[in-house]
DNA sequence: TTGAAAGCGCTAACAT
DNA sequence: ATGTTAGCGCTTTCAA
């Protein structure tokens, strides 16, 4: 039985070669017309196209870049999480500072996500990944990436950008943690809170260095606020996270009148706690937070507001100059704001205002 | 000048040929000795991967996989959204499911993530993707897909499975939208509310049919309650477009005495503008919500919970029987269960407590 | 404007 | 256990 051309017997994807002979033309007059080369006849094209069509064909990514095209680039996206809103939000602004001016909508990168919520994943996908499925870029989103993984991405030539995490030698954008925890921590000093407490993250991975909880530290030492470790707990992300924090520092022989927690979904539990407690916030207790979530305003929260879809935009577009073969560009570091809402006041306001 | 294997000129990267030439073996043997065949002698072996090592070589992933090594599997995910807590659990869960039972960590299936939020972006992504590069499976997550779309797959051989939508004619876990909607609705009307309110969505790209409204319809029919259609209002996604959707229906002549929100995201929205009016929950107005949002608790929401992260995991777990080449799985349909909070109360009970 | 031929980098039969 | 030889499906010189 003569081979003539076609992928295996009956049942097989058209190949090239199919469409090539159902058109009557050479397989390198087909590859041409479907890649919209300019030298070929505009009759002839059109035949190969129609021949296309009807034979459902569709090229080989593989054959097609092995071959020298080179198609569109691979980007990974690594993240621990995506049930939490910060990174949710993030990865919505990536995707479009990825396909940013892109006139044809479907053009750009393709995406791999990884999902590396525990070390163990996240050590994986540094090992493996990268050998066995290329990409030319990744953007790791909310933690750190320690120098042996990053001269492994690096000897495979895929460069890295980095969001929304602790700031790193390579192109990042993020926002000023520490200043961020200042604006926090600073506005219940303003206030008139002396006794602060903080709910501090449990999982130092989620985001290397713990800043938040440094800025506090040092925002109480520059107030002339002596250092207590009672009124720093540690708990997991979340609401119910924050809500046993809370209790635990309402249990203290003396409890805090003001309470900083490291993201607005732990500081939503905490609020909840001081209710379930009798107290009022702020009344009895300010609460402050950080990220302005969507959530915010419904619980009144006061919180350091943080552009999360930005940092995702503007990752998305270093990646893009990074694919282009530009040089590294500047790291960015965006702003954050307080945003004031019912959540704090001054301290002993309890006796004062029935508001 | 001889070419003798290597990649172009001293820059590119190292080949396999370089790697059998520096091991001093055949580029089989190479090859073998990398993909861990078990006919090759151990010190071989040690010699082809330190010379693999010691040249910085990886695999053309590519090349590889046009050469018949069936590499990992690559599956499209398709989403709407990601900053809505559903997706992002519903992609935590599938991440599990892709990956279950997988010894080795890394294995498991390529996700291409494709964040379609438009219809624009949706159709760009049925028309082109499949085409240039090739996935052997998607799941598509909360909306539906219409015949013409689900042709174009199928002729591209990959199949599709669907997750936190509308029930489709290939294999899908959902919730039972209509019960969910009943149960909500029900729980209303068994309350003793006649006068009951919907916050319905005005996407309705979202979830294809908007059974939860059809649901609000039909018990209320069932409960002998003539229709009111001013008491449907549609709004946009989101605590503002819940709080602006109450107002509405508090501006009515007659405002309704519960009133039932798509999601949990939106009865937020609502709750608080009950209480901007001066109103309150549940003593004024009855809510009740869809999802169990993590931040339901906080809000003391009444809710029809539904397994999200289960949706994930099972969907994940279909896609790897039909990867696997097995008979589509038959769809599922997890259940949802009312979760009573503090937002729900018969009608009128303003007036009886003070609590 | 089109065809023929030579690979892209790798794997998988076949041989040995 | 290792080497030889065909390709995988496509793009691209090089010729015509």
């Amino acid at each position: 039985m003569v081979h003539h051309g076609g992928r295996a017997g009956g049942d097989g994807r058209a190949g090239l070669d199919d469409v090539a002979r159902l058109a009557g033309v050479s397989l390198s007059t087909a590859s041409r017309a479907l890649n919209n080369h300019p030298q070929v006849a505009a009759a002839t094209r059109e035949r190969v196209l129609a021949a296309a069509a009807g034979l459902d064909y569709v090229v080989s990514p593989d054959a097609s870049r092995l071959a020298g095209r080179s198609s569109r680039a691979r980007v990974a996206v690594v993240v621990p999480h995506l049930s939490r809103w910060f990174f949710g939000r993030l990865l919505e602004g990536l995707e479009v500072g990825l396909r940013d001016g892109d006139p044809d909508g479907g053009a750009g990168v393709d995406q791999l996500l990884f999902l590396v919520g525990d070390v163990a994943g996240r050590r994986a996908f540094f090992e493996d990944l990268p050998a066995r499925r290329r990409v030319d870029a990744a953007v790791v989103v909310g933690f750190e990436v320690d120098e042996v993984e990053q001269r492994r991405l690096e000897l495979l030539g895929v460069s890295i950008v980095s969001a929304g995490g602790p700031r790193e030698p390579f192109p990042s954008v993020t926002v000023d943690d520490l200043r961020a925890g200042r604006q926090a921590v600073d506005h219940l000093v303003h206030l008139g809170h002396r006794r602060i407490g903080m709910l501090a993250t449990a999982d130092p991975a989620d985001r290397g260095p713990d800043l938040r909880s440094r800025a506090y530290r040092t925002a109480l030492t520059d107030a002339g606020v002596p250092d207590d470790p009672d009124l720093v707990v540690r708990v997991p992300f979340g609401p119910a996270g924050g809500a046993e924090g809370m209790g635990r520092l309402l249990g203290l022989r003396r409890p805090p009148t003001a309470v900083f927690a490291y993201s607005d979904e732990v500081a939503a539990g905490a609020v909840r706690a001081v209710q379930r407690a009798g107290l009022r916030v702020p009344d009895d207790i300010s609460v402050v937070g950080i990220d302005d979530h969507p959530l915010a305003g419904l619980l009144d929260l006061t919180t350091v507001a943080q552009p999360v879809h930005e940092q995702g935009v503007v990752a998305g577009g270093m990646v893009r100059v990074l694919l282009a073969g530009g040089d590294p560009p500047p790291s960015q570091v965006l702003p954050t704001h307080l945003v004031l809402r019912g959540s704090t006041a001054p301290p002993g306001a309890a006796g004062r205002a029935e508001t």
